[in-house]
DNA sequence: CTCAATTTGTTCGTATGTATG
DNA sequence: ACATACATACGAACAAATTGA
């Protein structure tokens, strides 16, 4: 059994869409650039252990996508690189979390006065007594790029009621003279779209996600706001430097 | 068409596989828990609005995975949850991220003293004359849960030679009393294994992983240490408290 | 211009996988 | 379990376009 065949056994996804995920990272990552006639199908062929027709139905499918060109008697080409949506900058302080929030533009999807209890983990603090839940989806260009899934304590929704249908909760919270809050735990994951969150972010089911889990505790240890926000994964990066905070690194120290 | 339908299109990937993946996420998130009996074969057919013999399909890969147990006559249950190795927290300051890289038990799988420079995107400084290619694989209870391709300066290289055979870079690179880090920059996306990384940490292609970059920078601008790393998707975790260095957020707070 | 080499495009037969009812 | 339809994958042969000697 060859190579690949082996790890297509692991994967059970299609060859072709395997092969085809394999040449989009390698023009996405800038190892094919623009212009560029990559190898010939017979190479490919040897390369990936698979049979010319399986070259040619990843070739046809970066085709329809427009990073690749394919001519007779020329070669192939390559013609385009993914598009990506990476604006998002996924905060690491509170503050800057809470201002790029309150400018996005969300659209409320479904809400559930009486909701069940969301599921707390390890240290995310305790129930509050009853929650009601929101979900969101936040657009940029008229492309869906995340979907909130929100348990929020009653107690703190009857305190702004309405508002919290147009506009996102989390600055509004921070707004409130009354509450305190003490963590605001966050927690980064891949994970893999259900139904719901395919179909608003128009990707296919079990697609994979970056999923981030946001839990404001109060001062009494109640989990107030529990949010699990599921990303594009093609939206989706989080940068910053190291050594923003502590400045540079002189050499030998501990 | 019906609902799921058209999800498949977008995605093509076996519709069984797609079922299997919802089907396991919900025994994970805890929405079916061990022990519980899951809705009737009958009901699936409905909820996913698909065949039978596809729900049977999805139901023997998860039996496969020691998740799901069928029995004739009685229902099919949860027997398990899926196994999650969620121990790696990826740092978010510089000393979190030496100390805990310090005792990885690594591989050096790979080395190429002369070899191609990094693709290095804006504001990750400028290229070394040469760099030396060194790839690793970190395992945990002998698995797999990350491989690190990693580009060092070799003015760096040469300074410590052999030891970066054997030990990280990273905290190596730290002691160095004529070297000063000036830059850190970290960026985290969602990937997909290239047949290398694929076969090292035993995933199928294009499957997707957890990838940062770290690029170190020193005083004079140039990209001295230059790591792309992929983790398995089920080993990756980041979590944080984003009120760690503030506080808590007194109600009412500008 | 012709010829040969190279490279993509097309087709056939066969086997197996996926999905429906 | 069965009959049916279509998708996936292989290998091999042949056709058509391009290039350069």
């Amino acid at each position: 059994m060859s190579k690949l065949t082996s790890i297509y056994d692991r994967s059970r996804v299609p060859l072709y869409i395997q092969v085809a995920s394999v040449m989009r990272q390698r023009i996405d990552t800038g190892h094919w650039v623009e212009g560029d006639k990559i190898s010939t199908l017979e190479e490919l062929e040897q390369e990936f252990a698979v049979a010319r027709v399986t070259i040619r139905q990843a070739i046809e499918l970066l085709r329809e996508e427009g990073l690749l060109n394919a001519q007779q008697g020329r070669g192939t080409f390559v013609s385009g690189k993914p598009k990506h949506n990476r604006w998002l900058n996924l905060a690491n302080d509170f503050d800057t979390m809470v201002s790029s929030i309150k400018d996005n533009v969300l659209k409320r999807v479904h809400i559930e006065e009486i909701a069940a209890n969301p599921d707390l983990s390890e240290g995310e603090g305790t129930l509050a007594d009853s929650y009601v839940f929101l979900r969101s989806v936040q657009y940029n260009d008229n492309e869906p790029f995340s979907v909130v899934n929100l348990h929020l304590a009653r107690s703190i929704f009857d305190k702004a009621g309405k508002q919290f249908m147009s506009v996102a909760a989390l600055p509004k919270i921070v707004e409130m003279a009354d509450v305190t809050i003490a963590h605001a735990h966050q927690t980064l994951t891949i994970g893999v779209a259900s139904p719901e969150t395919a179909d608003l972010l128009k990707i296919g089911l079990g697609e994979p996600t970056a999923d981030c889990r946001l839990v404001l505790v109060d001062d009494s240890g109640i989990a107030i706001y529990v949010a699990d926000i599921h990303y594009h994964k093609n939206c989706f990066a989080l940068r910053n430097d190291l050594l923003e905070r502590s400045g540079p690194r002189r050499g030998g120290a501990k």
